[in-house]
DNA sequence: GCAACGATGTCCT
DNA sequence: GGACATCGTTGCT
């Protein structure tokens, strides 16, 4: 049978970040596999908490193993696991899940039948998902949320982050390798 | 296949 | 006014 992730959200983002990859995200029972993930930090340029706390990035200084949840360029929900201590302003974004459960659930919210659209990148993540405002700040460890334990250890990829324009070069992004549901390949080697 | 672009909330200069 | 942790559509270098 399934159990329960114990991930330790206490953790650096960066440590939590490929603890992640393999373990299946359910939001009311509806979710899949994270298969691609990114880690940011208070000392890190590219990050929401970079700058200090405002009112949208709270959670991201509120208690570690709760959900930041921001909205993207106007339109999209995504969802970040807060990490470390309270007030640092650490998470790690959810960027891609293979569907496992719920699809047709999922089918309906994104208006797309292709299980490879339906979760591959942080915004369509959000919509699959159902994940709104009203989430920012809920904690992990009990419903809607669930976190399942992944079984064995996935191989992990990493590189740079994706869609940012600062720190550039910090491989914080991790990834299932060979996934056929990240939102982009890998940069081979 | 890929570059350009629009939609548009929140924060920053 | 401009940038941004995005996505879907359009139109063709």
């Amino acid at each position: 049978m399934p159990h329960l992730a114990h991930i330790d959200f206490h953790a650096p983002s960066a440590e939590v970040g490929p603890l992640l990859i393999g373990v299946t995200l359910l939001v009311d029972g509806v979710g899949g596999r994270i298969v691609e993930a990114e880690a940011y930090d208070r000392e890190d340029p590219a990050s929401h908490s970079f700058s200090g706390p405002t009112p949208r990035n709270a959670s991201m200084f509120g208690e570690p193993g709760r959900a930041y949840v921001y909205r993207s360029y106007g339109i999209h929900w995504c969802l970040n696991l807060v990490c470390r201590e309270s007030g640092h302003g650490a998470g790690v974004l959810i960027r891609a899940l293979e569907p496992t459960h719920g699809l047709d659930i999922m089918r309906a919210r994104r208006g797309v039948d292709d299980p490879r659209l339906l979760c591959s990148g942080p915004g369509r993540v959000g919509q699959a998902l159902g994940i709104d405002r009203s989430f920012d700040g809920m904690r992990l460890d009990r419903p809607p949320f669930e976190l399942v334990a992944r079984e064995g250890e996935p191989d992990i990829a990493t590189g740079p982050r994706i869609g940012i324009s600062k720190a550039l070069d910090v491989p914080w992004r991790f990834g299932m390798a060979g996934s056929r549901f990240l939102s982009k390949p890998f940069p081979r080697r």
